[in-house]
DNA sequence: TTGTACGCGTTATCAT
DNA sequence: ATGATAACGCGTACAA
């Protein structure tokens, strides 16, 4: 049987509500309690070794400290990143924080995550790199819990969000890699059927055109993100002769790339240059090191948690992205 | 005003104890209800836009569907294996978790994360990566909640865990590096401070001894198992020109020494032979692709998962390693 | 400076 | 097949 507030009173010989207010720190609200008393009873409360009960707090404040967090079950290396700038942001304010794991594509597993978060009395729901089925969204949307997605962009405009803007990651990458001299350049393992591929393919495009550089369907080579996918286009791409630059869908993506090329006895950058995209730790770790395109995941999770914290009014923002500067990328 | 249990019942003109144990899924202890009424109960609850109220739940039933993880702060590569694991295991049995994080040598982020998880009604805890100071140790203790430790061997015998059998680890990977004619084997990047570290030395010392060959403090070189370490070791490992293969104390160090030893004009596995230590995805990613020893991450969430869900008394146990065989090893 | 009494939303026990 | 009531542990308005 766990010690409750009553227990503790009764060996103090004072009130439950004097307990209450002394364990938490209420006592400044009135004039204060006689500081032997104060001391007595919290000797007490570890002497038998009281634990609070958040089950019964929250029942009764209808608030609680907590931040919920849905993550999609897809391992990306940079989800990692933005828990942890959830973390840092949420410790300053001694929030904690729950973690629920939604499948990618299963309507099913989303909604269990959404139930298992909006259940429980949270602060506010932090979505990690999930895009919503309709019936889910609307599921959240009248949760009546404040709410933020983080690294996707929503289209629709009352879901807010902040990520990073995936028409300029493509068009930037793309213009670096053109001021370098390179003028066939592919674009290779980025999923095409999402927001995200759609709109860096738009940029990559943009960025052509302003150069006045044909756009050539055979350079464009679709994937999921992966370092499969980038071994698997490096095979198709091997009869284009001309190219000279591969812009990666992510950093994972740009390692396929670079080993594949290297099996088939291509120097990296000489031969071919390779830039990659998201700017995570992997870059450092590969060899040439890796030109990227950084995104600030550590940011999102900061911005997104003050958001939730702070603001009564919710709003969308783009983070920064930065050139990542690597050995991969060569003149031309 | 979020709608409870009475809301549905007032609506509903039934009692708040009939909306519970339809909603509950609990007809079957009795007769059970007539299916008008528990269809008509449903719809109603729907349309009132219902939540369950976990915090009520869990204060009248004193238990809940929750598991704690404790995480290290250090953002180690293979966490995310293990908690894929106990996330699948989870979900198996409908639990939910929430993940703490706490400081890796930080008292007080350490306690903070214990009192956060063990102050809502948890079913068990599991650790990661993580050793705790003996004050919290004890807190943990009286705690009263079931727990065990993941990755991390413990000393005590009453402290159990998952992980696997460090001294087995640095035994067999120089037990591989010999068998393949090496006889000049140095072991680096391993946090000789730590318990891990320790047991390793241990077993590649055994090893070494086994096959007759004299240890030299030389070719020890600690560090805090990073990539920079890898790199530092072989700055300083240069001068010793009989060298041939090297140990490296995560994967992570293992990238570190490939790429040192590359920018140094090594070629690899031909000039020098590599071994990394972990197995993560890592290994598939670098080039040469890593031989390393595979720890069976995933398989420490589910059995830790399991021990907390299903058994009554919690007992240690190790995970099996295995020979990921790479590129990075070559006969000498 | 401290105590009393009530209520938060739910489940369990006992009654009908 | 369903209802009434108590209880879970705590915070807080009000009373003293």
């Amino acid at each position: 049987m766990a010690t409750t507030i009553k227990d503790i009173a009764r060996v103090a010989g004072v009130s439950p509500s004097t307990v209450s207010r002394i364990l938490s720190n209420k006592q400044t609200l009135y004039s204060g309690y006689a500081t032997e008393t104060i001391t007595r009873v919290k000797q007490i409360a570890e002497d038998l070794n009281y634990r609070k009960n958040r089950s019964a707090i929250e029942l009764v404040t209808k608030t609680s400290q907590v931040l919920g967090i849905i993550l999609s079950a897809t391992p990306t290396n940079f989800a990692q990143e933005i828990i942890s700038g959830i973390q840092k942001e949420a410790s300053l304010h001694h929030m904690d924080t729950i973690i629920a794991y939604a499948g990618e594509d299963d309507d099913a597993l989303q909604l269990q995550a959404l139930k298992t978060i909006s259940e429980r009395s949270v602060k506010g729901i932090l979505l990690l790199g999930i895009t919503l089925s309709p019936t889910n969204e609307h599921f959240l949307r009248s949760a009546d819990i404040p709410y933020i997605f983080l690294s996707v962009a929503q289209s629709e405009p009352d879901l807010h969000f902040i990520a990073s803007n995936d028409f300029d990651i493509g068009y930037q990458a793309t213009q670096y890699l053109i001021n370098h001299g390179h003028h066939d350049i592919a674009f290779v393992g980025a999923n095409l059927e999402s927001c995200v591929g759609h709109l860096r393919l738009d940029g990559y495009r943009q960025a052509l055109k302003e150069h006045h550089i044909t756009y050539h369907d055979d350079y464009v080579i679709g994937g999921n993100w992966l370092y499969v996918d980038g071994v698997h286009a490096v095979n198709i791409l091997q009869t284009q002769v001309n190219l000279t630059a591969i812009l990666a869908g992510s950093d994972l993506v740009a390692a396929g790339v670079m080993n594949r090329a290297r099996q088939l006895n291509r120097v990296i950058p000489s031969d071919l240059s390779v830039m990659g995209i998201d700017g995570t730790l992997l870059c450092d770790v590969i060899y040439p090191q890796l030109t990227s395109i950084k995104q600030s995941f550590y940011e999102m999770g900061v911005q997104g948690t003050k958001q939730i914290i702070e603001k009564t009014h919710i709003e969308s923002a783009y983070t920064s992205i930065s050139i990542k500067d690597g050995a991969s990328v060569t003149t031309h």
